[in-house]
DNA sequence: TCTGGGGTCCTAGGACCC
DNA sequence: TCTGGGGTCCTAGGACCC
């Protein structure tokens, strides 16, 4: 009830046009909503360390400054995670690791290896399952979880969030902060407060001692651009933010401007989604080459890798897509893309790279290139396609398409591969085609 | 200095139709 | 023939997340 009366009197004072959903917001908290987000602390480098040290490894990782982070002889390398004492030297996840070594030459760099983390996310999920029906796994280390009406099982959330932390701790060997409060946002933003191994709460009664204080990009969705705009306006913290009028807001950051505002008040309403099995919108890969492409048909090569894997994919899932794009960034890191809707859903691989390929001509000016990517969207169910008389037939090609999928699920992705692949410097696929887990999504909202 | 890859959502402008 | 307005679709690009 007391976030109730503050949304109250946020929409009066403000005479902003969501009245509606507050009070239903404020309806929910009645029903005294309890939402648990639990982050891992440097997940990849805390997982890597945890195995390491199961495999008979004596130095924890954790302990020393180290990052996860790629190769920078094929040129990707950015650091994924840092370890805490990484931090110390002021490294930042996604800066080069050419700039992270200047801070500190003995930081040790590991690669990353998916495949362990994406089970690692499953052994963590496994467990929250066991406190909650209600669990939504938001990205591969974050998961929230509805701790409403639990009364009965753990009289206080706070006590049981304490028991949930140490239980994964003991268990799976790695530490995770929780965020507790009466919703995503605000569990989310108190899960994000002082790390490693910790429980927070923002209650709505706290956001003013514990949120407004913090400098505007710690609020989730405020990025550099938002941040610009709104220091560039004298909004320097959350709380100035939270108590600007959102009708100046939104002239010059439009709804997302209403959202970041809504959510330096706490405002906020999703449900749990349990077992959500996201609604892929679309799919796509993408790869910085280790040289710049300058010739027509490497880029062709490496367009027809990446299509293999994202149709191999789409295939995988059931779908045909109704758009093709294409994007590249040249070597000046100038990003641009073309796309094209087709008039009816495709899914094999010869079809989209046809697609792919006249896009690419369409587009390329001969600059020297250093990343390509493809992806396919407004997809639809593949269970049956629209023939028509203009576009080709291609249910022979499907049949291929099957035969080839079949014989990969069996024995491995690089049994069966094109020709045009041999001795050309090019993988014959890029990218992961995640057959065997639906990795983890998330939505850029809550 | 050298800058990943996988996503989602939003906006603006132009084309087209009625 | 010229003009206008509203709606929808398409496309490119930008912003954000982990």
């Amino acid at each position: 009830m007391q976030l109730f009366g503050k949304i109250s009197s946020f929409t009066q004072n403000n005479s902003f046009g969501k009245i509606r959903t507050y009070i239903l917001c404020g309806v929910k908290e009645m029903g005294k909503r309890i939402i648990f987000h639990v982050d891992v602390n440097s997940a990849y480098l805390s997982w890597e360390a945890v195995y390491r040290l199961q495999h008979g490894d004596s130095l924890d990782l954790r302990t020393i400054p180290s990052i996860v982070g790629g190769n920078p002889e094929t040129r990707h390398g950015i650091v994924l995670t840092k370890s805490i004492p990484a931090k110390k030297y002021g490294i930042q996840t996604g800066e080069t690791l050419h700039t992270a070594l200047a801070k500190c030459p003995e930081l040790v760099i590991i690669p990353p290896n998916y495949g362990l983390y994406m089970q690692c996310s499953k052994a963590f999920g496994d467990i929250l399952r066991e406190y909650s029906p209600l669990v939504e796994q938001y990205s591969i280390d974050e998961y929230f979880m509805d701790f409403s009406n639990m009364e009965r099982l753990f009289k206080d959330p706070v006590v049981a969030a304490y028991m949930l932390k140490d239980r994964i701790k003991s268990e799976l060997g790695f530490t995770v902060n929780i965020g507790v409060s009466t919703n995503k946002i605000l569990a989310k933003m108190a899960s994000e407060l002082q790390k490693p191994d910790k429980v927070h709460t923002i209650f709505p009664d706290e956001i003013a001692e514990k949120m407004w204080v913090l400098p505007i990009e710690e609020l989730f969705m405020v990025g550099r651009a938002t941040s610009k705009k709104l220091r560039s306006r004298g909004i320097r913290t959350i709380g100035d933010l939270a108590h600007y009028d959102p009708k100046l807001i939104k002239p010059f950051l439009h709804s997302h401007g209403l959202l970041v505002w809504n959510y330096a008040n706490g405002i906020e309403c999703n449900p749990v989604r349990e077992n959500r099995r996201p609604i892929i919108k679309g799919m796509g890969n993408s790869t910085t080459i280790a040289f710049d492409i300058d010739d027509r048909k490497t880029a062709h090569l490496v367009l027809l890798s990446l299509t293999e894997t994202v149709a191999t994919r789409l295939r995988q899932s059931g779908y045909c897509a109704r758009l093709v794009s294409v994007s590249f960034r040249t070597n000046e890191f100038f990003d641009c893309s073309h796309q094209r809707k087709i008039f009816s859903a495709i899914d094999c691989t010869n079809a989209i790279y046809e697609v792919a390929r006249e896009l690419f001509d369409e587009l390329w000016k001969c600059e020297p290139i250093r990343h390509l990517g493809i992806r396919v969207s407004e997809l639809c169910q593949n269970d049956f396609q629209q023939m028509t008389f203009f576009e080709k037939d291609y249910a022979k090609q499907r049949a291929v398409d099957r035969a080839i999928d079949s014989i990969r699920e069996r024995f491995g992705n690089g049994s069966v591969f094109r020709s045009a692949f041999l001795n050309s410097g090019v993988r014959f696929s890029s990218g992961g085609t995640m057959d065997d887990e639906e990795y983890p999504m998330m939505s850029s909202q809550l």
